[in-house]
DNA sequence: CTGTTAGCGCTTTCAA
DNA sequence: TTGAAAGCGCTAACAG
């Protein structure tokens, strides 16, 4: 029987102390390896503590230290996810180097569930926040309200409000994605896209159109589709644009949700049609086993974690006040051939 | 400019109090709805609060309040897998119900470190766990050293320890595919499976094991492959099956990554070839895009979150000692056609 | 109904 | 090198 066993309430350091004669301020100093106390009794206080199995409490700690709780959290629209998950865990993996955790809440893309997420976060003592936001207004992220705290916007950049973000390249990404197309003859290319009031839908949507304008190809309405990423209207979108007198002869998706639209809209064609080319943003587990080829715009959400983190802490560590700084991750052109 | 501008230190219930001319107790029971208070009163702490955007400091309210800290830590080996992240989002949502907020931990699958990871959340005082365990002993996470906090197991029964747990009908889900396969005359099923250290991987052998001997057919060794869930060893040991001189005629996946790996083999072959029907645990995305049919053992991870979530709610509440439940979550059989 | 006292578990500050 | 006192921000317990 280890000296463990014993359960009931938690031990404090003046139980500790007691045991061995000494005062709290003895074992604390021991704990935290402060010096200023002899080597002998060092040893001591630390057997003890570890034979009784004792443990801090992190948060008198913190209370009475005033010092940072190592605590930093993340705010996502839908951790499920795959975007928000690997963010999540790319700010981990740095922030088990600093000896932070991450606290989680999510606003189900609502602004005012966000704002109850933040504050609840900011009274539970983050040092920090990385936010991925949910509206296009982030006025109510300002510092004043948030006790001061270091603040990272991910996917988004600062709207009414000065903070670091961290941005992944939409507008290259999707360029490079289109230039494909139409280095490959496409001049019809069919966009389906992101609403503009979403950063990522305006700058997708302008890599896309820049494309054309390079190759000397004029925006057609008719082949650009830009609403919410659901993969049911964008397959609908699709269609449409299909059946036109003078259908696409390729389509561009601003994201996952559209491809895989598109892909379900291209699945019933024929043989005997015209196939269409499909290139979209957000790479596709399993890209390599569809019924077709497919050209898709990656980039790892893990770096973008770990970019937010680093800015977050880069931020704490310095007092005197810096700009804000912007980190954009790059993007890969990955083809998927198609198997035959 | 409203009275939140001010900045600087954060303000304490003292400062609200001293503007009031009251004493922070009834600052204090204004603010958590307490009576025994005048309606006027309170209204009137309630209006500076509101105007000086005081919040109060959780941390100092709970140390001193001895009560619950309104936290959950959530224990999971990669919050990349989907699996683990769809728990997450389950485990958020009861969460939210009760005021309570996640915090994260990621061991990586190593079982030192998931130990590290369960001690610092308990030092930041979480009221339970919840733990994809990454070992398949899990006396460290005994009540003795977790200060008799509640732990639900996740995706994994207890062992040398009395806990609850959540689990997926791996058997059953399991022998439920391979009887479909069963049903369309296949009697050579290679099985690609994960090891028998793993409660998973036993327990998707014994549902395919179990199958067969429902349908009078023999185990034959050279058509099963146990091994970790990498899609790339699945591939290799599908090819190896498919290469015999009487290849089987359909292939049962134990998990997502062998899924992956066994279509990756089925992949080039050929029109004439004899096809290979396939079945796997755990449903994939785009399943209904592939290349070639696929059945699939479906099942609801973020049910099994909410299903912790709920067990570890119910734990808190009771005080009497109540023996481990253990709740296990259905799975349902999905064929997905292939495109033609 | 409101205020005072004491103390949650720890650490800062100052004294020995 | 060690200890005693005081207090982080808040709330239980007991006054008034």
């Amino acid at each position: 029987m280890s000296a463990h066993s014993e359960s009931g309430p938690a031990l404090t350091m003046r139980d500790v102390a007691a045991r061995l004669g000494v005062s709290p301020m003895t074992v604390s100093r021991a704990l935290r390896g402060q010096r200023g106390i002899g080597e002998a009794t060092r040893q001591r206080v630390l057997a003890e503590v570890a034979a009784l199995g004792y443990r801090p409490n992190k948060r008198a700690r913190e209370l009475r230290s005033g010092g940072p709780n190592e605590l930093i959290g993340l705010v996502v629209t839908n951790l499920a996810n795959p975007f928000y998950s690997q963010l999540a865990v790319g700010l981990e993996q740095i922030c088990v180097g600093y000896g932070a955790r991450v606290m989680l809440g999510s606003t189900g893309e609502d602004p005012a569930t966000e704002r109850e997420v933040v504050a609840d976060l900011v009274d539970r003592g983050v040092d920090g926040l990385v936010v991925a936001p949910a509206g296009h207004d982030h006025s109510h992220l300002g510092g004043t309200r948030l006790r001061d705290l270091p603040v990272v916007l991910a996917a988004s950049p600062p709207m009414g409000i000065d903070v670091d973000c961290v941005l992944v390249d939409d507008f290259g990404g999707t360029r490079e994605a289109c230039r494909r197309l139409v280095a490959r003859g496409h001049r019809r290319i069919g966009f389906l896209g992101l609403p503009p009031s979403l950063w990522t839908g305006s700058e997708r949507f302008r890599g896309y159109a820049v494309a054309l304008e390079e190759a000397g190809i004029a925006l057609d309405e008719r082949y650009i589709s830009r609403h919410r990423g659901d993969s049911a209207l964008a397959e609908e979108a699709a269609r449409e644009m299909l059946a036109l007198p003078d259908p696409p002869t390729a389509l561009l998706t601003a994201n996952n949700r559209n491809t895989v639209g598109a892909l379900r809209a291209l699945r019933d064609r024929t043989q005997d049609q015209e196939p269409v080319a499909l290139a979209g943003f957000d790479d596709i587990e399993l890209a390599d086993m569809l019924h077709l080829p497919l050209t898709v715009v990656s980039y790892d959400p893990v770096e973008l974690g770990r970019a937010a983190a680093t800015l977050l802490f880069e931020r704490q560590a310095s007092t005197a006040p810096q700009p804000p700084r912007r980190v954009t991750i790059a993007t890969t052109l990955v083809d998927h051939p198609a198997p035959r």
